[in-house]
DNA sequence: CTGAAAGCGCTTACAG
DNA sequence: CTGAAAGCGCTTACAG
């Protein structure tokens, strides 16, 4: 057993005082003309000499406000550390909630389990809820959807799902990363996906393909990889790509994960980037400036994000109101050194030869 | 105000069972032998109908026991994102938490008010805490060693406070480095600190220092420049110890960044690594292994030590009882491209003079 | 096997 | 301005 000397309570803070229980809650809040600047006084004293701390959790249940937010995490992932994302995800959370006097508890979603989730969110120890990065599919989502416990979701989330949420503004970015390529000359652009499951991975290929289509080009699928965000799904997705004929002058990378695993093998197989083929990634993580030749991808608010989508529980919770705008940050693009015209060789104008089918 | 539809209670449970508040709780934790199986079956059911979920701070206040974890960083730092290692340790410690289904609560602690972390953790609502990654002179070290409340610390931590820790051999590890760089030769062998103020920078350079004086080399006051962990501090550090009068041939950096900033200058300046200079990092961050040359550097254990000290912690919970002994995990040396025997010109043997001095 | 009662440490009308 | 009392939603001896 351990042998902690209890902490003290108001009602000892209330007989050392001399005043009622009520007396010293109303001081400690503050609540005006609810007692004389003496009563006060003899409260705050004791308070200091007998080291007291209310107890957060009595003073949670009483007033049915716990002052704290969830933050809902896949438990399958390396919640922080699997992605840089989440770690700045969690850390504009975290500034705001710490702004404004609110603590942050994590849930972790067992795969097998999404019901599990709920007892540890709707059982009156958080005030709201921030989903973070949950794969489109996850149940959660629906059950708290349901649940009226204020929500927010910091990242992607299926159109259909009625949750607000902060996201950012991937299908403008690949957008205008594939605008930029065709402007260049680009005409047979290729993409390596991410993981299908997550609704950013969708949306990033669907700027793509507006931007081709809207140029007139047709998507052909032999310039396309479903990857899986993975570094080894970049390296098999681009020899795959190289293997088409003809084969494409650029290829947009769904994450930098991935445009680093094709840029090995590029390396590795001679060709050469950005005179050969221009590769884009998304993310501009960390490694992405250090490579050679350094990686031209999009960088992510993401603690921003992090940042709104705490700012907009906050209001739900505090209005108590059910918010339902989406709100979309924009990526900006970083332009390094793996962009460049198409080779020569492929003349920009011929159009493209739909391969297979 | 909310308009939520409140969560049954376990009163309403009770009654729609028809039986007593005491029984319902009773066969919700299965105190075998307290219930008949008829009534058990009975309250099982109006659970389910009801969706009833029991109140965890209700419960918690009742028990006396809360099975959340305290996590308490520094607030001034980007917790999660500013340094890999945070997240990684955070990681471990939500592995090892959730697998004894604890939850964690993340407490920052404002850089001008320490005292106001405490407010946050001895106020009933964490069993105990983890201290991760907080500079050496944080008051929160003795204040937590102070209080009663169960204490484990992630990360560096000064010899003289009493509080049970885990943390990477870092000694060990730059006193490995040091002796191979003497092994392949090098005799000037120059650091570049970490920021002092953290105990794993003071450390790094202990181990530094042992091995040189072990060899009967006594370390030169201007190969050693005082970094802060960051990137810019490389740079600038680098350029100080080439003006050195003879220069190093080999650096001990403490950490990546600073490696990284050195190898930036060094390449600008048009010495080569690792032919005219070796360079050791420390930390093995993701692009240490893009950069090239690619960084040889050490790898640390972070995410188990995050798994270990949440161990130690519940332990302490568990029992009762106050542990007191650290434990120290092994970094493991990533030989890359950075490190080589000294250039010829500079003569292994020669001794070195001292420069300032 | 079951239930009434006290208690966890606070807040909040309400009466004075 | 102050305090007695009810209540937040649970657990835990204890008596039957």
């Amino acid at each position: 057993m351990r042998t902690a000397k209890k902490s003290p309570t108001i009602r000892e803070v209330a007989e050392a005082a001399g005043v009622s229980i009520s007396t010293v809650s109303n001081v400690l809040y503050g609540k005006q003309g609810f007692y004389s600047p003496e009563t006060a006084q003899r409260v705050w004293a004791v308070v200091e000499q007998l080291g007291y701390r209310p107890n957060r959790l009595a003073r949670s249940l009483a007033r049915r406000r716990t002052f704290t937010l969830g933050v809902v995490a896949e438990r399958h992932l390396g919640f922080v550390s699997h992605n840089a994302y989440f770690g700045l995800i969690l850390d504009g959370i975290l500034h705001e909630a710490t702004e404004h006097e609110y603590q942050v508890k994590i849930v972790r979603v067992p795969a097998d389990n999404p019901e599990k989730a709920m007892d540890y969110i709707v059982d009156g120890s958080v005030d709201g809820v921030a989903l973070v990065a949950l794969f489109a599919d996850n149940p959660v989502l629906r059950l708290m959807e349901k649940s009226d416990v204020p929500t927010v979701v910091a990242g992607s989330i299926p159109p259909t799902v009625k949750l607000p949420c902060v996201d950012v503004e991937d299908i403008a970015a690949t957008y205008q990363a594939v605008r930029w390529l065709i402007e260049l000359g680009h005409r047979r652009i290729g993409i390596i996906t991410g993981d299908m499951r997550q609704w950013s991975a969708r949306r990033r290929e669907q700027g793509y393909l507006m931007a081709l289509r809207e140029a007139g080009i047709e998507p052909n699928p032999s310039w396309r990889f479903e990857g899986d965000y993975r570094i080894e799904s970049g390296e098999v997705g681009i020899v795959q790509l190289l293997r088409a004929d003809p084969r494409p002058t650029a290829v947009v990378c769904g994450n930098d994960k991935m445009a680093i695993g094709a840029l090995h093998v590029l390396r590795e197989m001679g060709v050469r980037v950005p005179e050969d083929i221009s590769i884009i990634g998304f993310d501009d993580s960390e490694e992405s400036a250090f490579i050679s030749p350094a990686l031209t991808t999009f960088r992510q608010p993401m603690f921003d994000i992090g940042l709104k989508a705490a700012e907009l529980l906050l209001q739900q919770i505090e209005t108590g109101t059910r918010l339902q705008h989406n709100l979309l940050l924009p990526a900006e693009l970083v332009v390094r050194q793996t962009v460049a015209p198409p080779p020569p060789s492929y003349g920009s104008f011929s159009s493209a030869p739909s391969a297979s089918r």
